[in-house]
RNA sequence: GGGGGCGUAGCUCAGUUGGUUAGAGCGCCGGCCUGUCACGCCGGAGGUCGCGGGUUCGAGUCCCGUCGCUCCCGCCA
């Protein structure tokens, strides 16, 4: 850091001082870190935003500062002048950068009293959530969200540092404006001047960056923060930050490259250990039939294999009742009952209607599930899964999307139980073709992405259709997708025609963007890449909450992380809100 | 909307089969201590056991309700 302009608070930052500065006078401010009185000597541990400097208070030498030593107390606020002293051989402290120099303080002033903390400043020993969030200035004080915070602060800075240099544009968009098209609930603000109107806020800049293309700006982006009415999750906020990012006259390996240099310059600038780009590109299909999700984890293997030959024709299928049958290989296990228990529990959970386990043994299998499977059946699934003995072989019967899913979730689950992460380098992928509709409840198509995303393939059959997207999974965590847009009109309408959306809702919904279309639209693309993950992974921290200065609880019911306000009958006059007589 | 878990000192937690005065570590307060760095030693304060009801001679412990938190499913990229 730079040095502060010198004051009557401090001329040096307390952390960034060294052996070579011994023997300067200088001034630090701060907050006491921890202190440690001997009766004569008083230690003080000094903490800006640099780091830790001891500060030492001789009862003696500076009889004024060590009087006011004796009263200060865990973050009280002060600064203090001295000279910088070297410390004896036996007294440097190696655990610190400041370890082997102190302040031996002339003078010293307090700033500003505290109140003890609920929690300790100086320790990193896990606290209740929603005591941290109710005292967020003091969590944030803590040393890992200090260091979250300066690790957010380097990814934002490194993109943004790339993309400058590659003649980006950062442009604002709205926040108060209307839905945009990302499939989730909207966030609602009335609107004062249109009674009975709301605004929402936006999940996206989606359709705001799109009009940037068509303006001209050929490269835009922005950080931008999106809101989606949806529940909390540990990597998941309903305010969360993108990095967005739109091209013009690109195609799919114009962005993925654009991407790549970004989070290339990401991963280096915070150290994070990853190869470099270019990264894998896997099928939506490929990475669906192998790990059974849309954002694999690829650190580990256990790959999922297709069983249906195997057991074609037997009793088995009619056991099952299913068209598909598919299983994996989960590894030598030593599994006791409770475990299979749990792990058909966990696959009940994401919807299967039962899990197939075998555990097996020198001569076939030793412990099954699947009872009546004759022995010819038995060996074809060992080896199709090539099964060693003591290997746990876990197997689901179902409708192909519901046993895959179930399989990638279990196998997610097993990788958890066993760490099988541990030790292993992060993988990155690219999933690209991804389906273009996928079926709801009621059996219409709805669009995958969003409905501005181009397809590909055949019309006539739109179910069979394949997006031109392009989604980045990080250790199994999807960290960003895009796409490339439609920027024909008719394109644009045969889309929304499969999608039932009428030629009223869609001017309704979508209308300045669809006129848009008609005057003059460039091909165009660009990608959304989560930064709240990004950063969360590149720190280590399961939840989102813990790289975020201000994040929402789950149930959003504390007041300095966003509780909504009750308002009253007089505000909602003021509001001019049209309200039922039951309000 | 649904399911699981949790709620005991400022913090993190223990608390046996229901049993007398609810404990520990850290923090806090006071005393001692001139080279510590999670300083040490001695002493002390601090509790509506989330809240309400019930069962019982007796409830932190069992039952019901309720509130709060949390994880997950749904939902959401």
């Amino acid at each position: 850091m730079r040095p502060p302009r010198p004051n009557g608070f401090r001329d040096r930052w307390a952390g960034e001082l060294r052996a070579a500065d011994v023997g300067k006078t200088v001034r630090v401010a701060g907050w006491v870190h921890r202190r440690r009185d001997h009766g004569g000597l008083i230690f003080i541990d000094l903490r800006d935003r640099s780091g830790l400097l001891q500060l030492v208070f001789h009862p003696e030498t500076a009889a004024d500062a060590h009087a006011l030593a004796e009263t200060l107390r865990s973050e009280h606020v002060l600064t203090a002048q001295g000279e910088l002293v070297a410390r004896e051989g036996g007294s440097v402290n190696p655990d610190l950068a400041t370890g082997e120099i102190e302040l031996s303080v002339v003078e010293a002033a307090r700033l500003a009293e505290a109140a003890t903390p609920p929690f300790r400043v100086d320790d990193d020993d896990p606290v209740d959530e929603t005591l941290r969030l109710r005292h967020r200035m003091i969590d944030l004080r803590r040393a890992p969200m200090a260091r979250n915070m300066v690790l957010r602060h380097k990814v934002t800075h490194a993109m943004r540092d790339h993309l400058n240099t590659h003649d980006f544009l950062d442009i604002e968009t709205p926040i108060l404006t209307r839905s945009t098209p990302e499939g989730a609930r909207d966030f609602l603000v009335p609107a004062r001047r249109v009674p009975g109107a709301f605004f929402a806020l936006p999940q996206s800049p989606q359709l705001f960056k799109q009009l940037l293309m068509m303006s001209g700006f050929e490269r835009y982006y922005q950080i931008a923060r999106c809101f989606r009415d949806e529940d909390t999750r540990a990597d998941r906020q309903p305010e969360f930050t993108q990095l967005d990012i739109e091209l013009s006259f690109v195609d799919e390996d114009d962005v993925i490259e654009v991407m790549e240099g970004v989070m290339g310059s990401v991963f280096e600038a915070t150290g994070f250990p990853i190869d470099g780009p270019p990264w894998r590109r896997m099928t939506y299909a490929e990475v669906m039939a192998r790990y059974g999700s849309d954002k694999p984890d690829l650190r580990f293997g256990l790959e999922i294999h297709d069983l249906s030959e195997a057991v074609a024709g037997t009793a088995f299928r009619v056991l099952g009742g299913a068209p598909t049958v598919r299983g994996f290989n989960a590894g030598a296990r030593d599994v006791a009952r409770r475990d299979l228990d749990e792990l058909t529990e966990h696959a009940r959970r994401f919807g299967a209607r039962g899990l197939i386990w075998a555990v097996v043994g020198e001569d076939g299998w030793q412990r099954t599930s699947a009872g009546p499977l004759e022995e010819a059946q038995r060996a074809a699934i060992s080896t199709a899964l090539t099964a060693a003995p003591g290997d746990l072989l876990l197997i689901v019967a179902d409708e192909e999307l519901s046993a895959l899913t179930v399989l990638g979730e279990l196998r997610l689950e097993i990788g958890r139980r066993y760490a099988l992460t541990e030790g292993q380098p992060h993988a990155i992928v690219w999933v690209v073709e991804a389906p273009m509709f996928e079926r709801d409840a009621a059996g219409h198509l709805t669009a995958m992405h969003h409905p501005f995303t181009a397809p590909t393939g055949d019309w006539s059959d739109p179910a069979s259709m394949r997006s031109r997207a392009y989604d980045l999974a990080l250790d199994g965590l999807e960290i960003g997708g895009g796409s490339i847009r439609n920027h024909d009109a008719a394109e644009q309408q045969r889309v929304f025609d499969v999608l039932r959306i009428g030629a009223r809702e869609a001017q309704a919904r979508f209308g300045f963007l669809l006129d848009a279309l008609r005057y003059g639209a460039p091909p165009h693309g660009g990608i959304a890449m989560g930064i709240d993950r990004i950063v969360a992974v590149i720190a280590g921290e399961p939840s989102i909450r813990d790289v975020i200065a201000f994040p929402k609880t789950a149930s959003g019911s504390d007041p300095l992380t966003g509780a909504p306000a009750p308002v009253d009958a007089e505000q909602l006059r003021e509001l001019s809100l049209r309200t039922t007589a039951a309000s």
